[in-house]
DNA sequence: CTGTTAGCGCATTCAT
DNA sequence: ATGAATGCGCTAACAG
């Protein structure tokens, strides 16, 4: 192993491999491309290639053929957020599985969400990459204006501001929340408070819709709802509050796992007993959900597939020049356990 | 917010937006790019970008400037495997900082370790990337050959294999590992095991080298080495073989938290009581060293630091051509808790 | 302060 | 099968 303290412009150049093999530059592009060529002249711009450690310029081979094959994940969160979030390890996980197999680089976009500009301003440019994904999608102006402005073909996974008019695949959500607020009502919960997430997230409209829908369906009055939990943390904060505001509640249906253990811990805090006292759903279905005691009822997504059609979605425009059917909208499921 | 299905190749030029300014093309690039240029110019043009939503090409811009001012995260380990471990996390979270801080976008290279050339293979080209930081980097030919031949000023975090000719930074494994050993050995222990980490990794092999160190110190002949553990869970298989195969052994140096948690699992099936029976210690500080039961006494690394470090020996170098006085050792502190 | 002229390094016609 | 010519879209001298 040998890296050489290159200083940064230098390298040699395809018209050096060409001289070198004796051929032209095209002839040389060919042979290394797998083009037309006899095989002496393969043979020979190869062993040239090798002799002077060429490699390609990838800016001017992708101005060249005007395309890049690669494609930017913009998941709209600070790096430490989308490594401690097992949703977005899976997206991104499935993303690059599936666009490796279409010949395709994913290039994961670090961002701070608060300073967009400046820290995927330059990735999400035509000439850089040829599409982009989009995971984790919140209002915000200037996240928009980099979107909008890159001209780029764009995917979202969750439903974006606009769902009329811009590409997206989705989980069922509201149908999720609706289930396990049914399966509550079932059990004979009837003070079943909501524990939503972010406002701000398509997903949290969703789940609290769902929530709401299952009560009109009952023909019950829905109980409180308190929005605005995303982690373990901030959640085990909120639903401490909700338990002091409203006391009399018997069940509670989570935004996601994680908030459902922030709510496990709040309970056992308060001595309230699971689910005796107050029953519990989350969302997710990821390892904390068998993780946490009691295990929790929760409602599983398929977040893999979810991924894998966004990048159907991104890789089909790419090769066809025209949007597959969207939007996607995958199925959600209850799964039940321990907590209700 | 209105993302058109712009079809893939085409888009407004400076070309065009310089005409419809009315001023040549370089008086425009000039105004965008905050060159010398008139009030009134710099006006007409950002109007007419504004108007025809121009973008610069990247490919483009990178190849006239022979400088793409991004640079490449490569970790050699799969996504999934990215996303689980808190050492990545940190080392790509304090990377990305530092890089926006000194105007570069950094790209996290999702690669899988078996199949380098198809997964990164693009990522590292000169006209693409400025440079690379490789964390995690373990022998392998195919990556080894992928980072030669990119011919880029590349850092290492961890000391590569030809550690005299590679730039690198580095935390003193072999220190922690001592520190940790000395520590047992001083509080009574005599038959200290090593459960050691991936040997194709230069932690793993400082850290055996470290528990040695401490026992030629003090004349005593250091206990059973195992080693290959990487996750908690084949750690724990791990360790129920060394205490199998080596019953009276009194402590046992991990080589990490995760590891350590394995070790723990181990011994409560076996019913060996830490430390009254057999002590403990792990290598990280990381959140589970808390959250495990006894808390670890472990060795601490500065992650954030070590990260730093390598971003600034290749920022140093991408601005002076030079390379700034490495290796960087960061040093490692012994944190006493509960498990010894 | 601005326009003109040259490239950056490669792929891709088009002839031969 | 090969070479010559052209262009991808932009920046950076260089004159003016």
């Amino acid at each position: 192993m040998s890296l050489e303290a290159s200083s940064v412009g230098r390298g040699p150049t395809l018209d050096e491999v060409a001289r070198l093999a004796g051929v032209s530059r095209s002839t040389a592009s060919r042979a290394l491309n797998g083009g037309v060529a006899s095989p002496q002249t393969v043979e020979a711009v190869e062993r040239a290639r090798a002799e002077l450690g060429f490699v390609p310029n990838r800016a001017a081979r992708d101005l060249a053929r005007r395309r890049t094959d690669s494609v930017a994940i913009v998941i709209q969160e600070t790096p430490a957020a989308i490594f401690h979030n097992p949703f977005h390890a899976l997206v991104t996980t499935a993303l690059a599985t599936r666009f490796w197999e279409a010949g395709l680089q994913p290039l994961l976009a670090l961002m701070d969400p608060f300073e967009p500009e400046p820290t995927v301003g330059r990735i999400l440019h035509r000439g850089h990459v040829d599409g982009v994904v989009v995971s984790a999608f919140q209002e915000s102006p200037p996240v928009e204006n980099l979107l909008t402005g890159s001209g780029l073909p764009t995917v979202f996974i969750g439903r974006p501001p606009r769902p009329d008019s811009l590409p997206y695949v989705d989980v069922d959500n509201r149908r999720g929340a609706h289930l396990a607020t049914r399966h509550l009502l079932e059990r004979g919960r009837r003070r079943i408070a909501c524990l939503g997430g972010p406002a701000t997230l398509s997903s949290g409209v969703d789940r609290r819709q769902g929530w709401l829908d299952a009560h009109h369906e009952a023909g019950i009055a829905p109980g409180p709802y308190l929005g605005g939990a995303a982690d373990t943390a901030s959640a085990r904060d909120q639903a401490q509050r909700l338990l002091r505001q409203h006391p009399a509640i018997d069940a509670i249906v989570a935004y996601s796992d994680a908030v459902a253990a922030g709510a496990i811990q709040a309970l056992r805090a308060a001595g309230r007993a699971i689910p005796d006292d107050i029953a519990l759903t989350g969302v997710d279905n990821f390892a904390t959900a068998t993780e946490v005691c009691p295990n929790l009822t929760t409602v599983a997504q398929p977040v893999p597939e979810l991924a894998r059609a966004a990048a159907d979605l991104l890789i089909g425009y790419l090769q066809n020049g025209a949007w597959p059917a969207w939007p996607r909208i995958l199925a959600t499921e209850l799964i039940v356990r321990d907590s209700t």
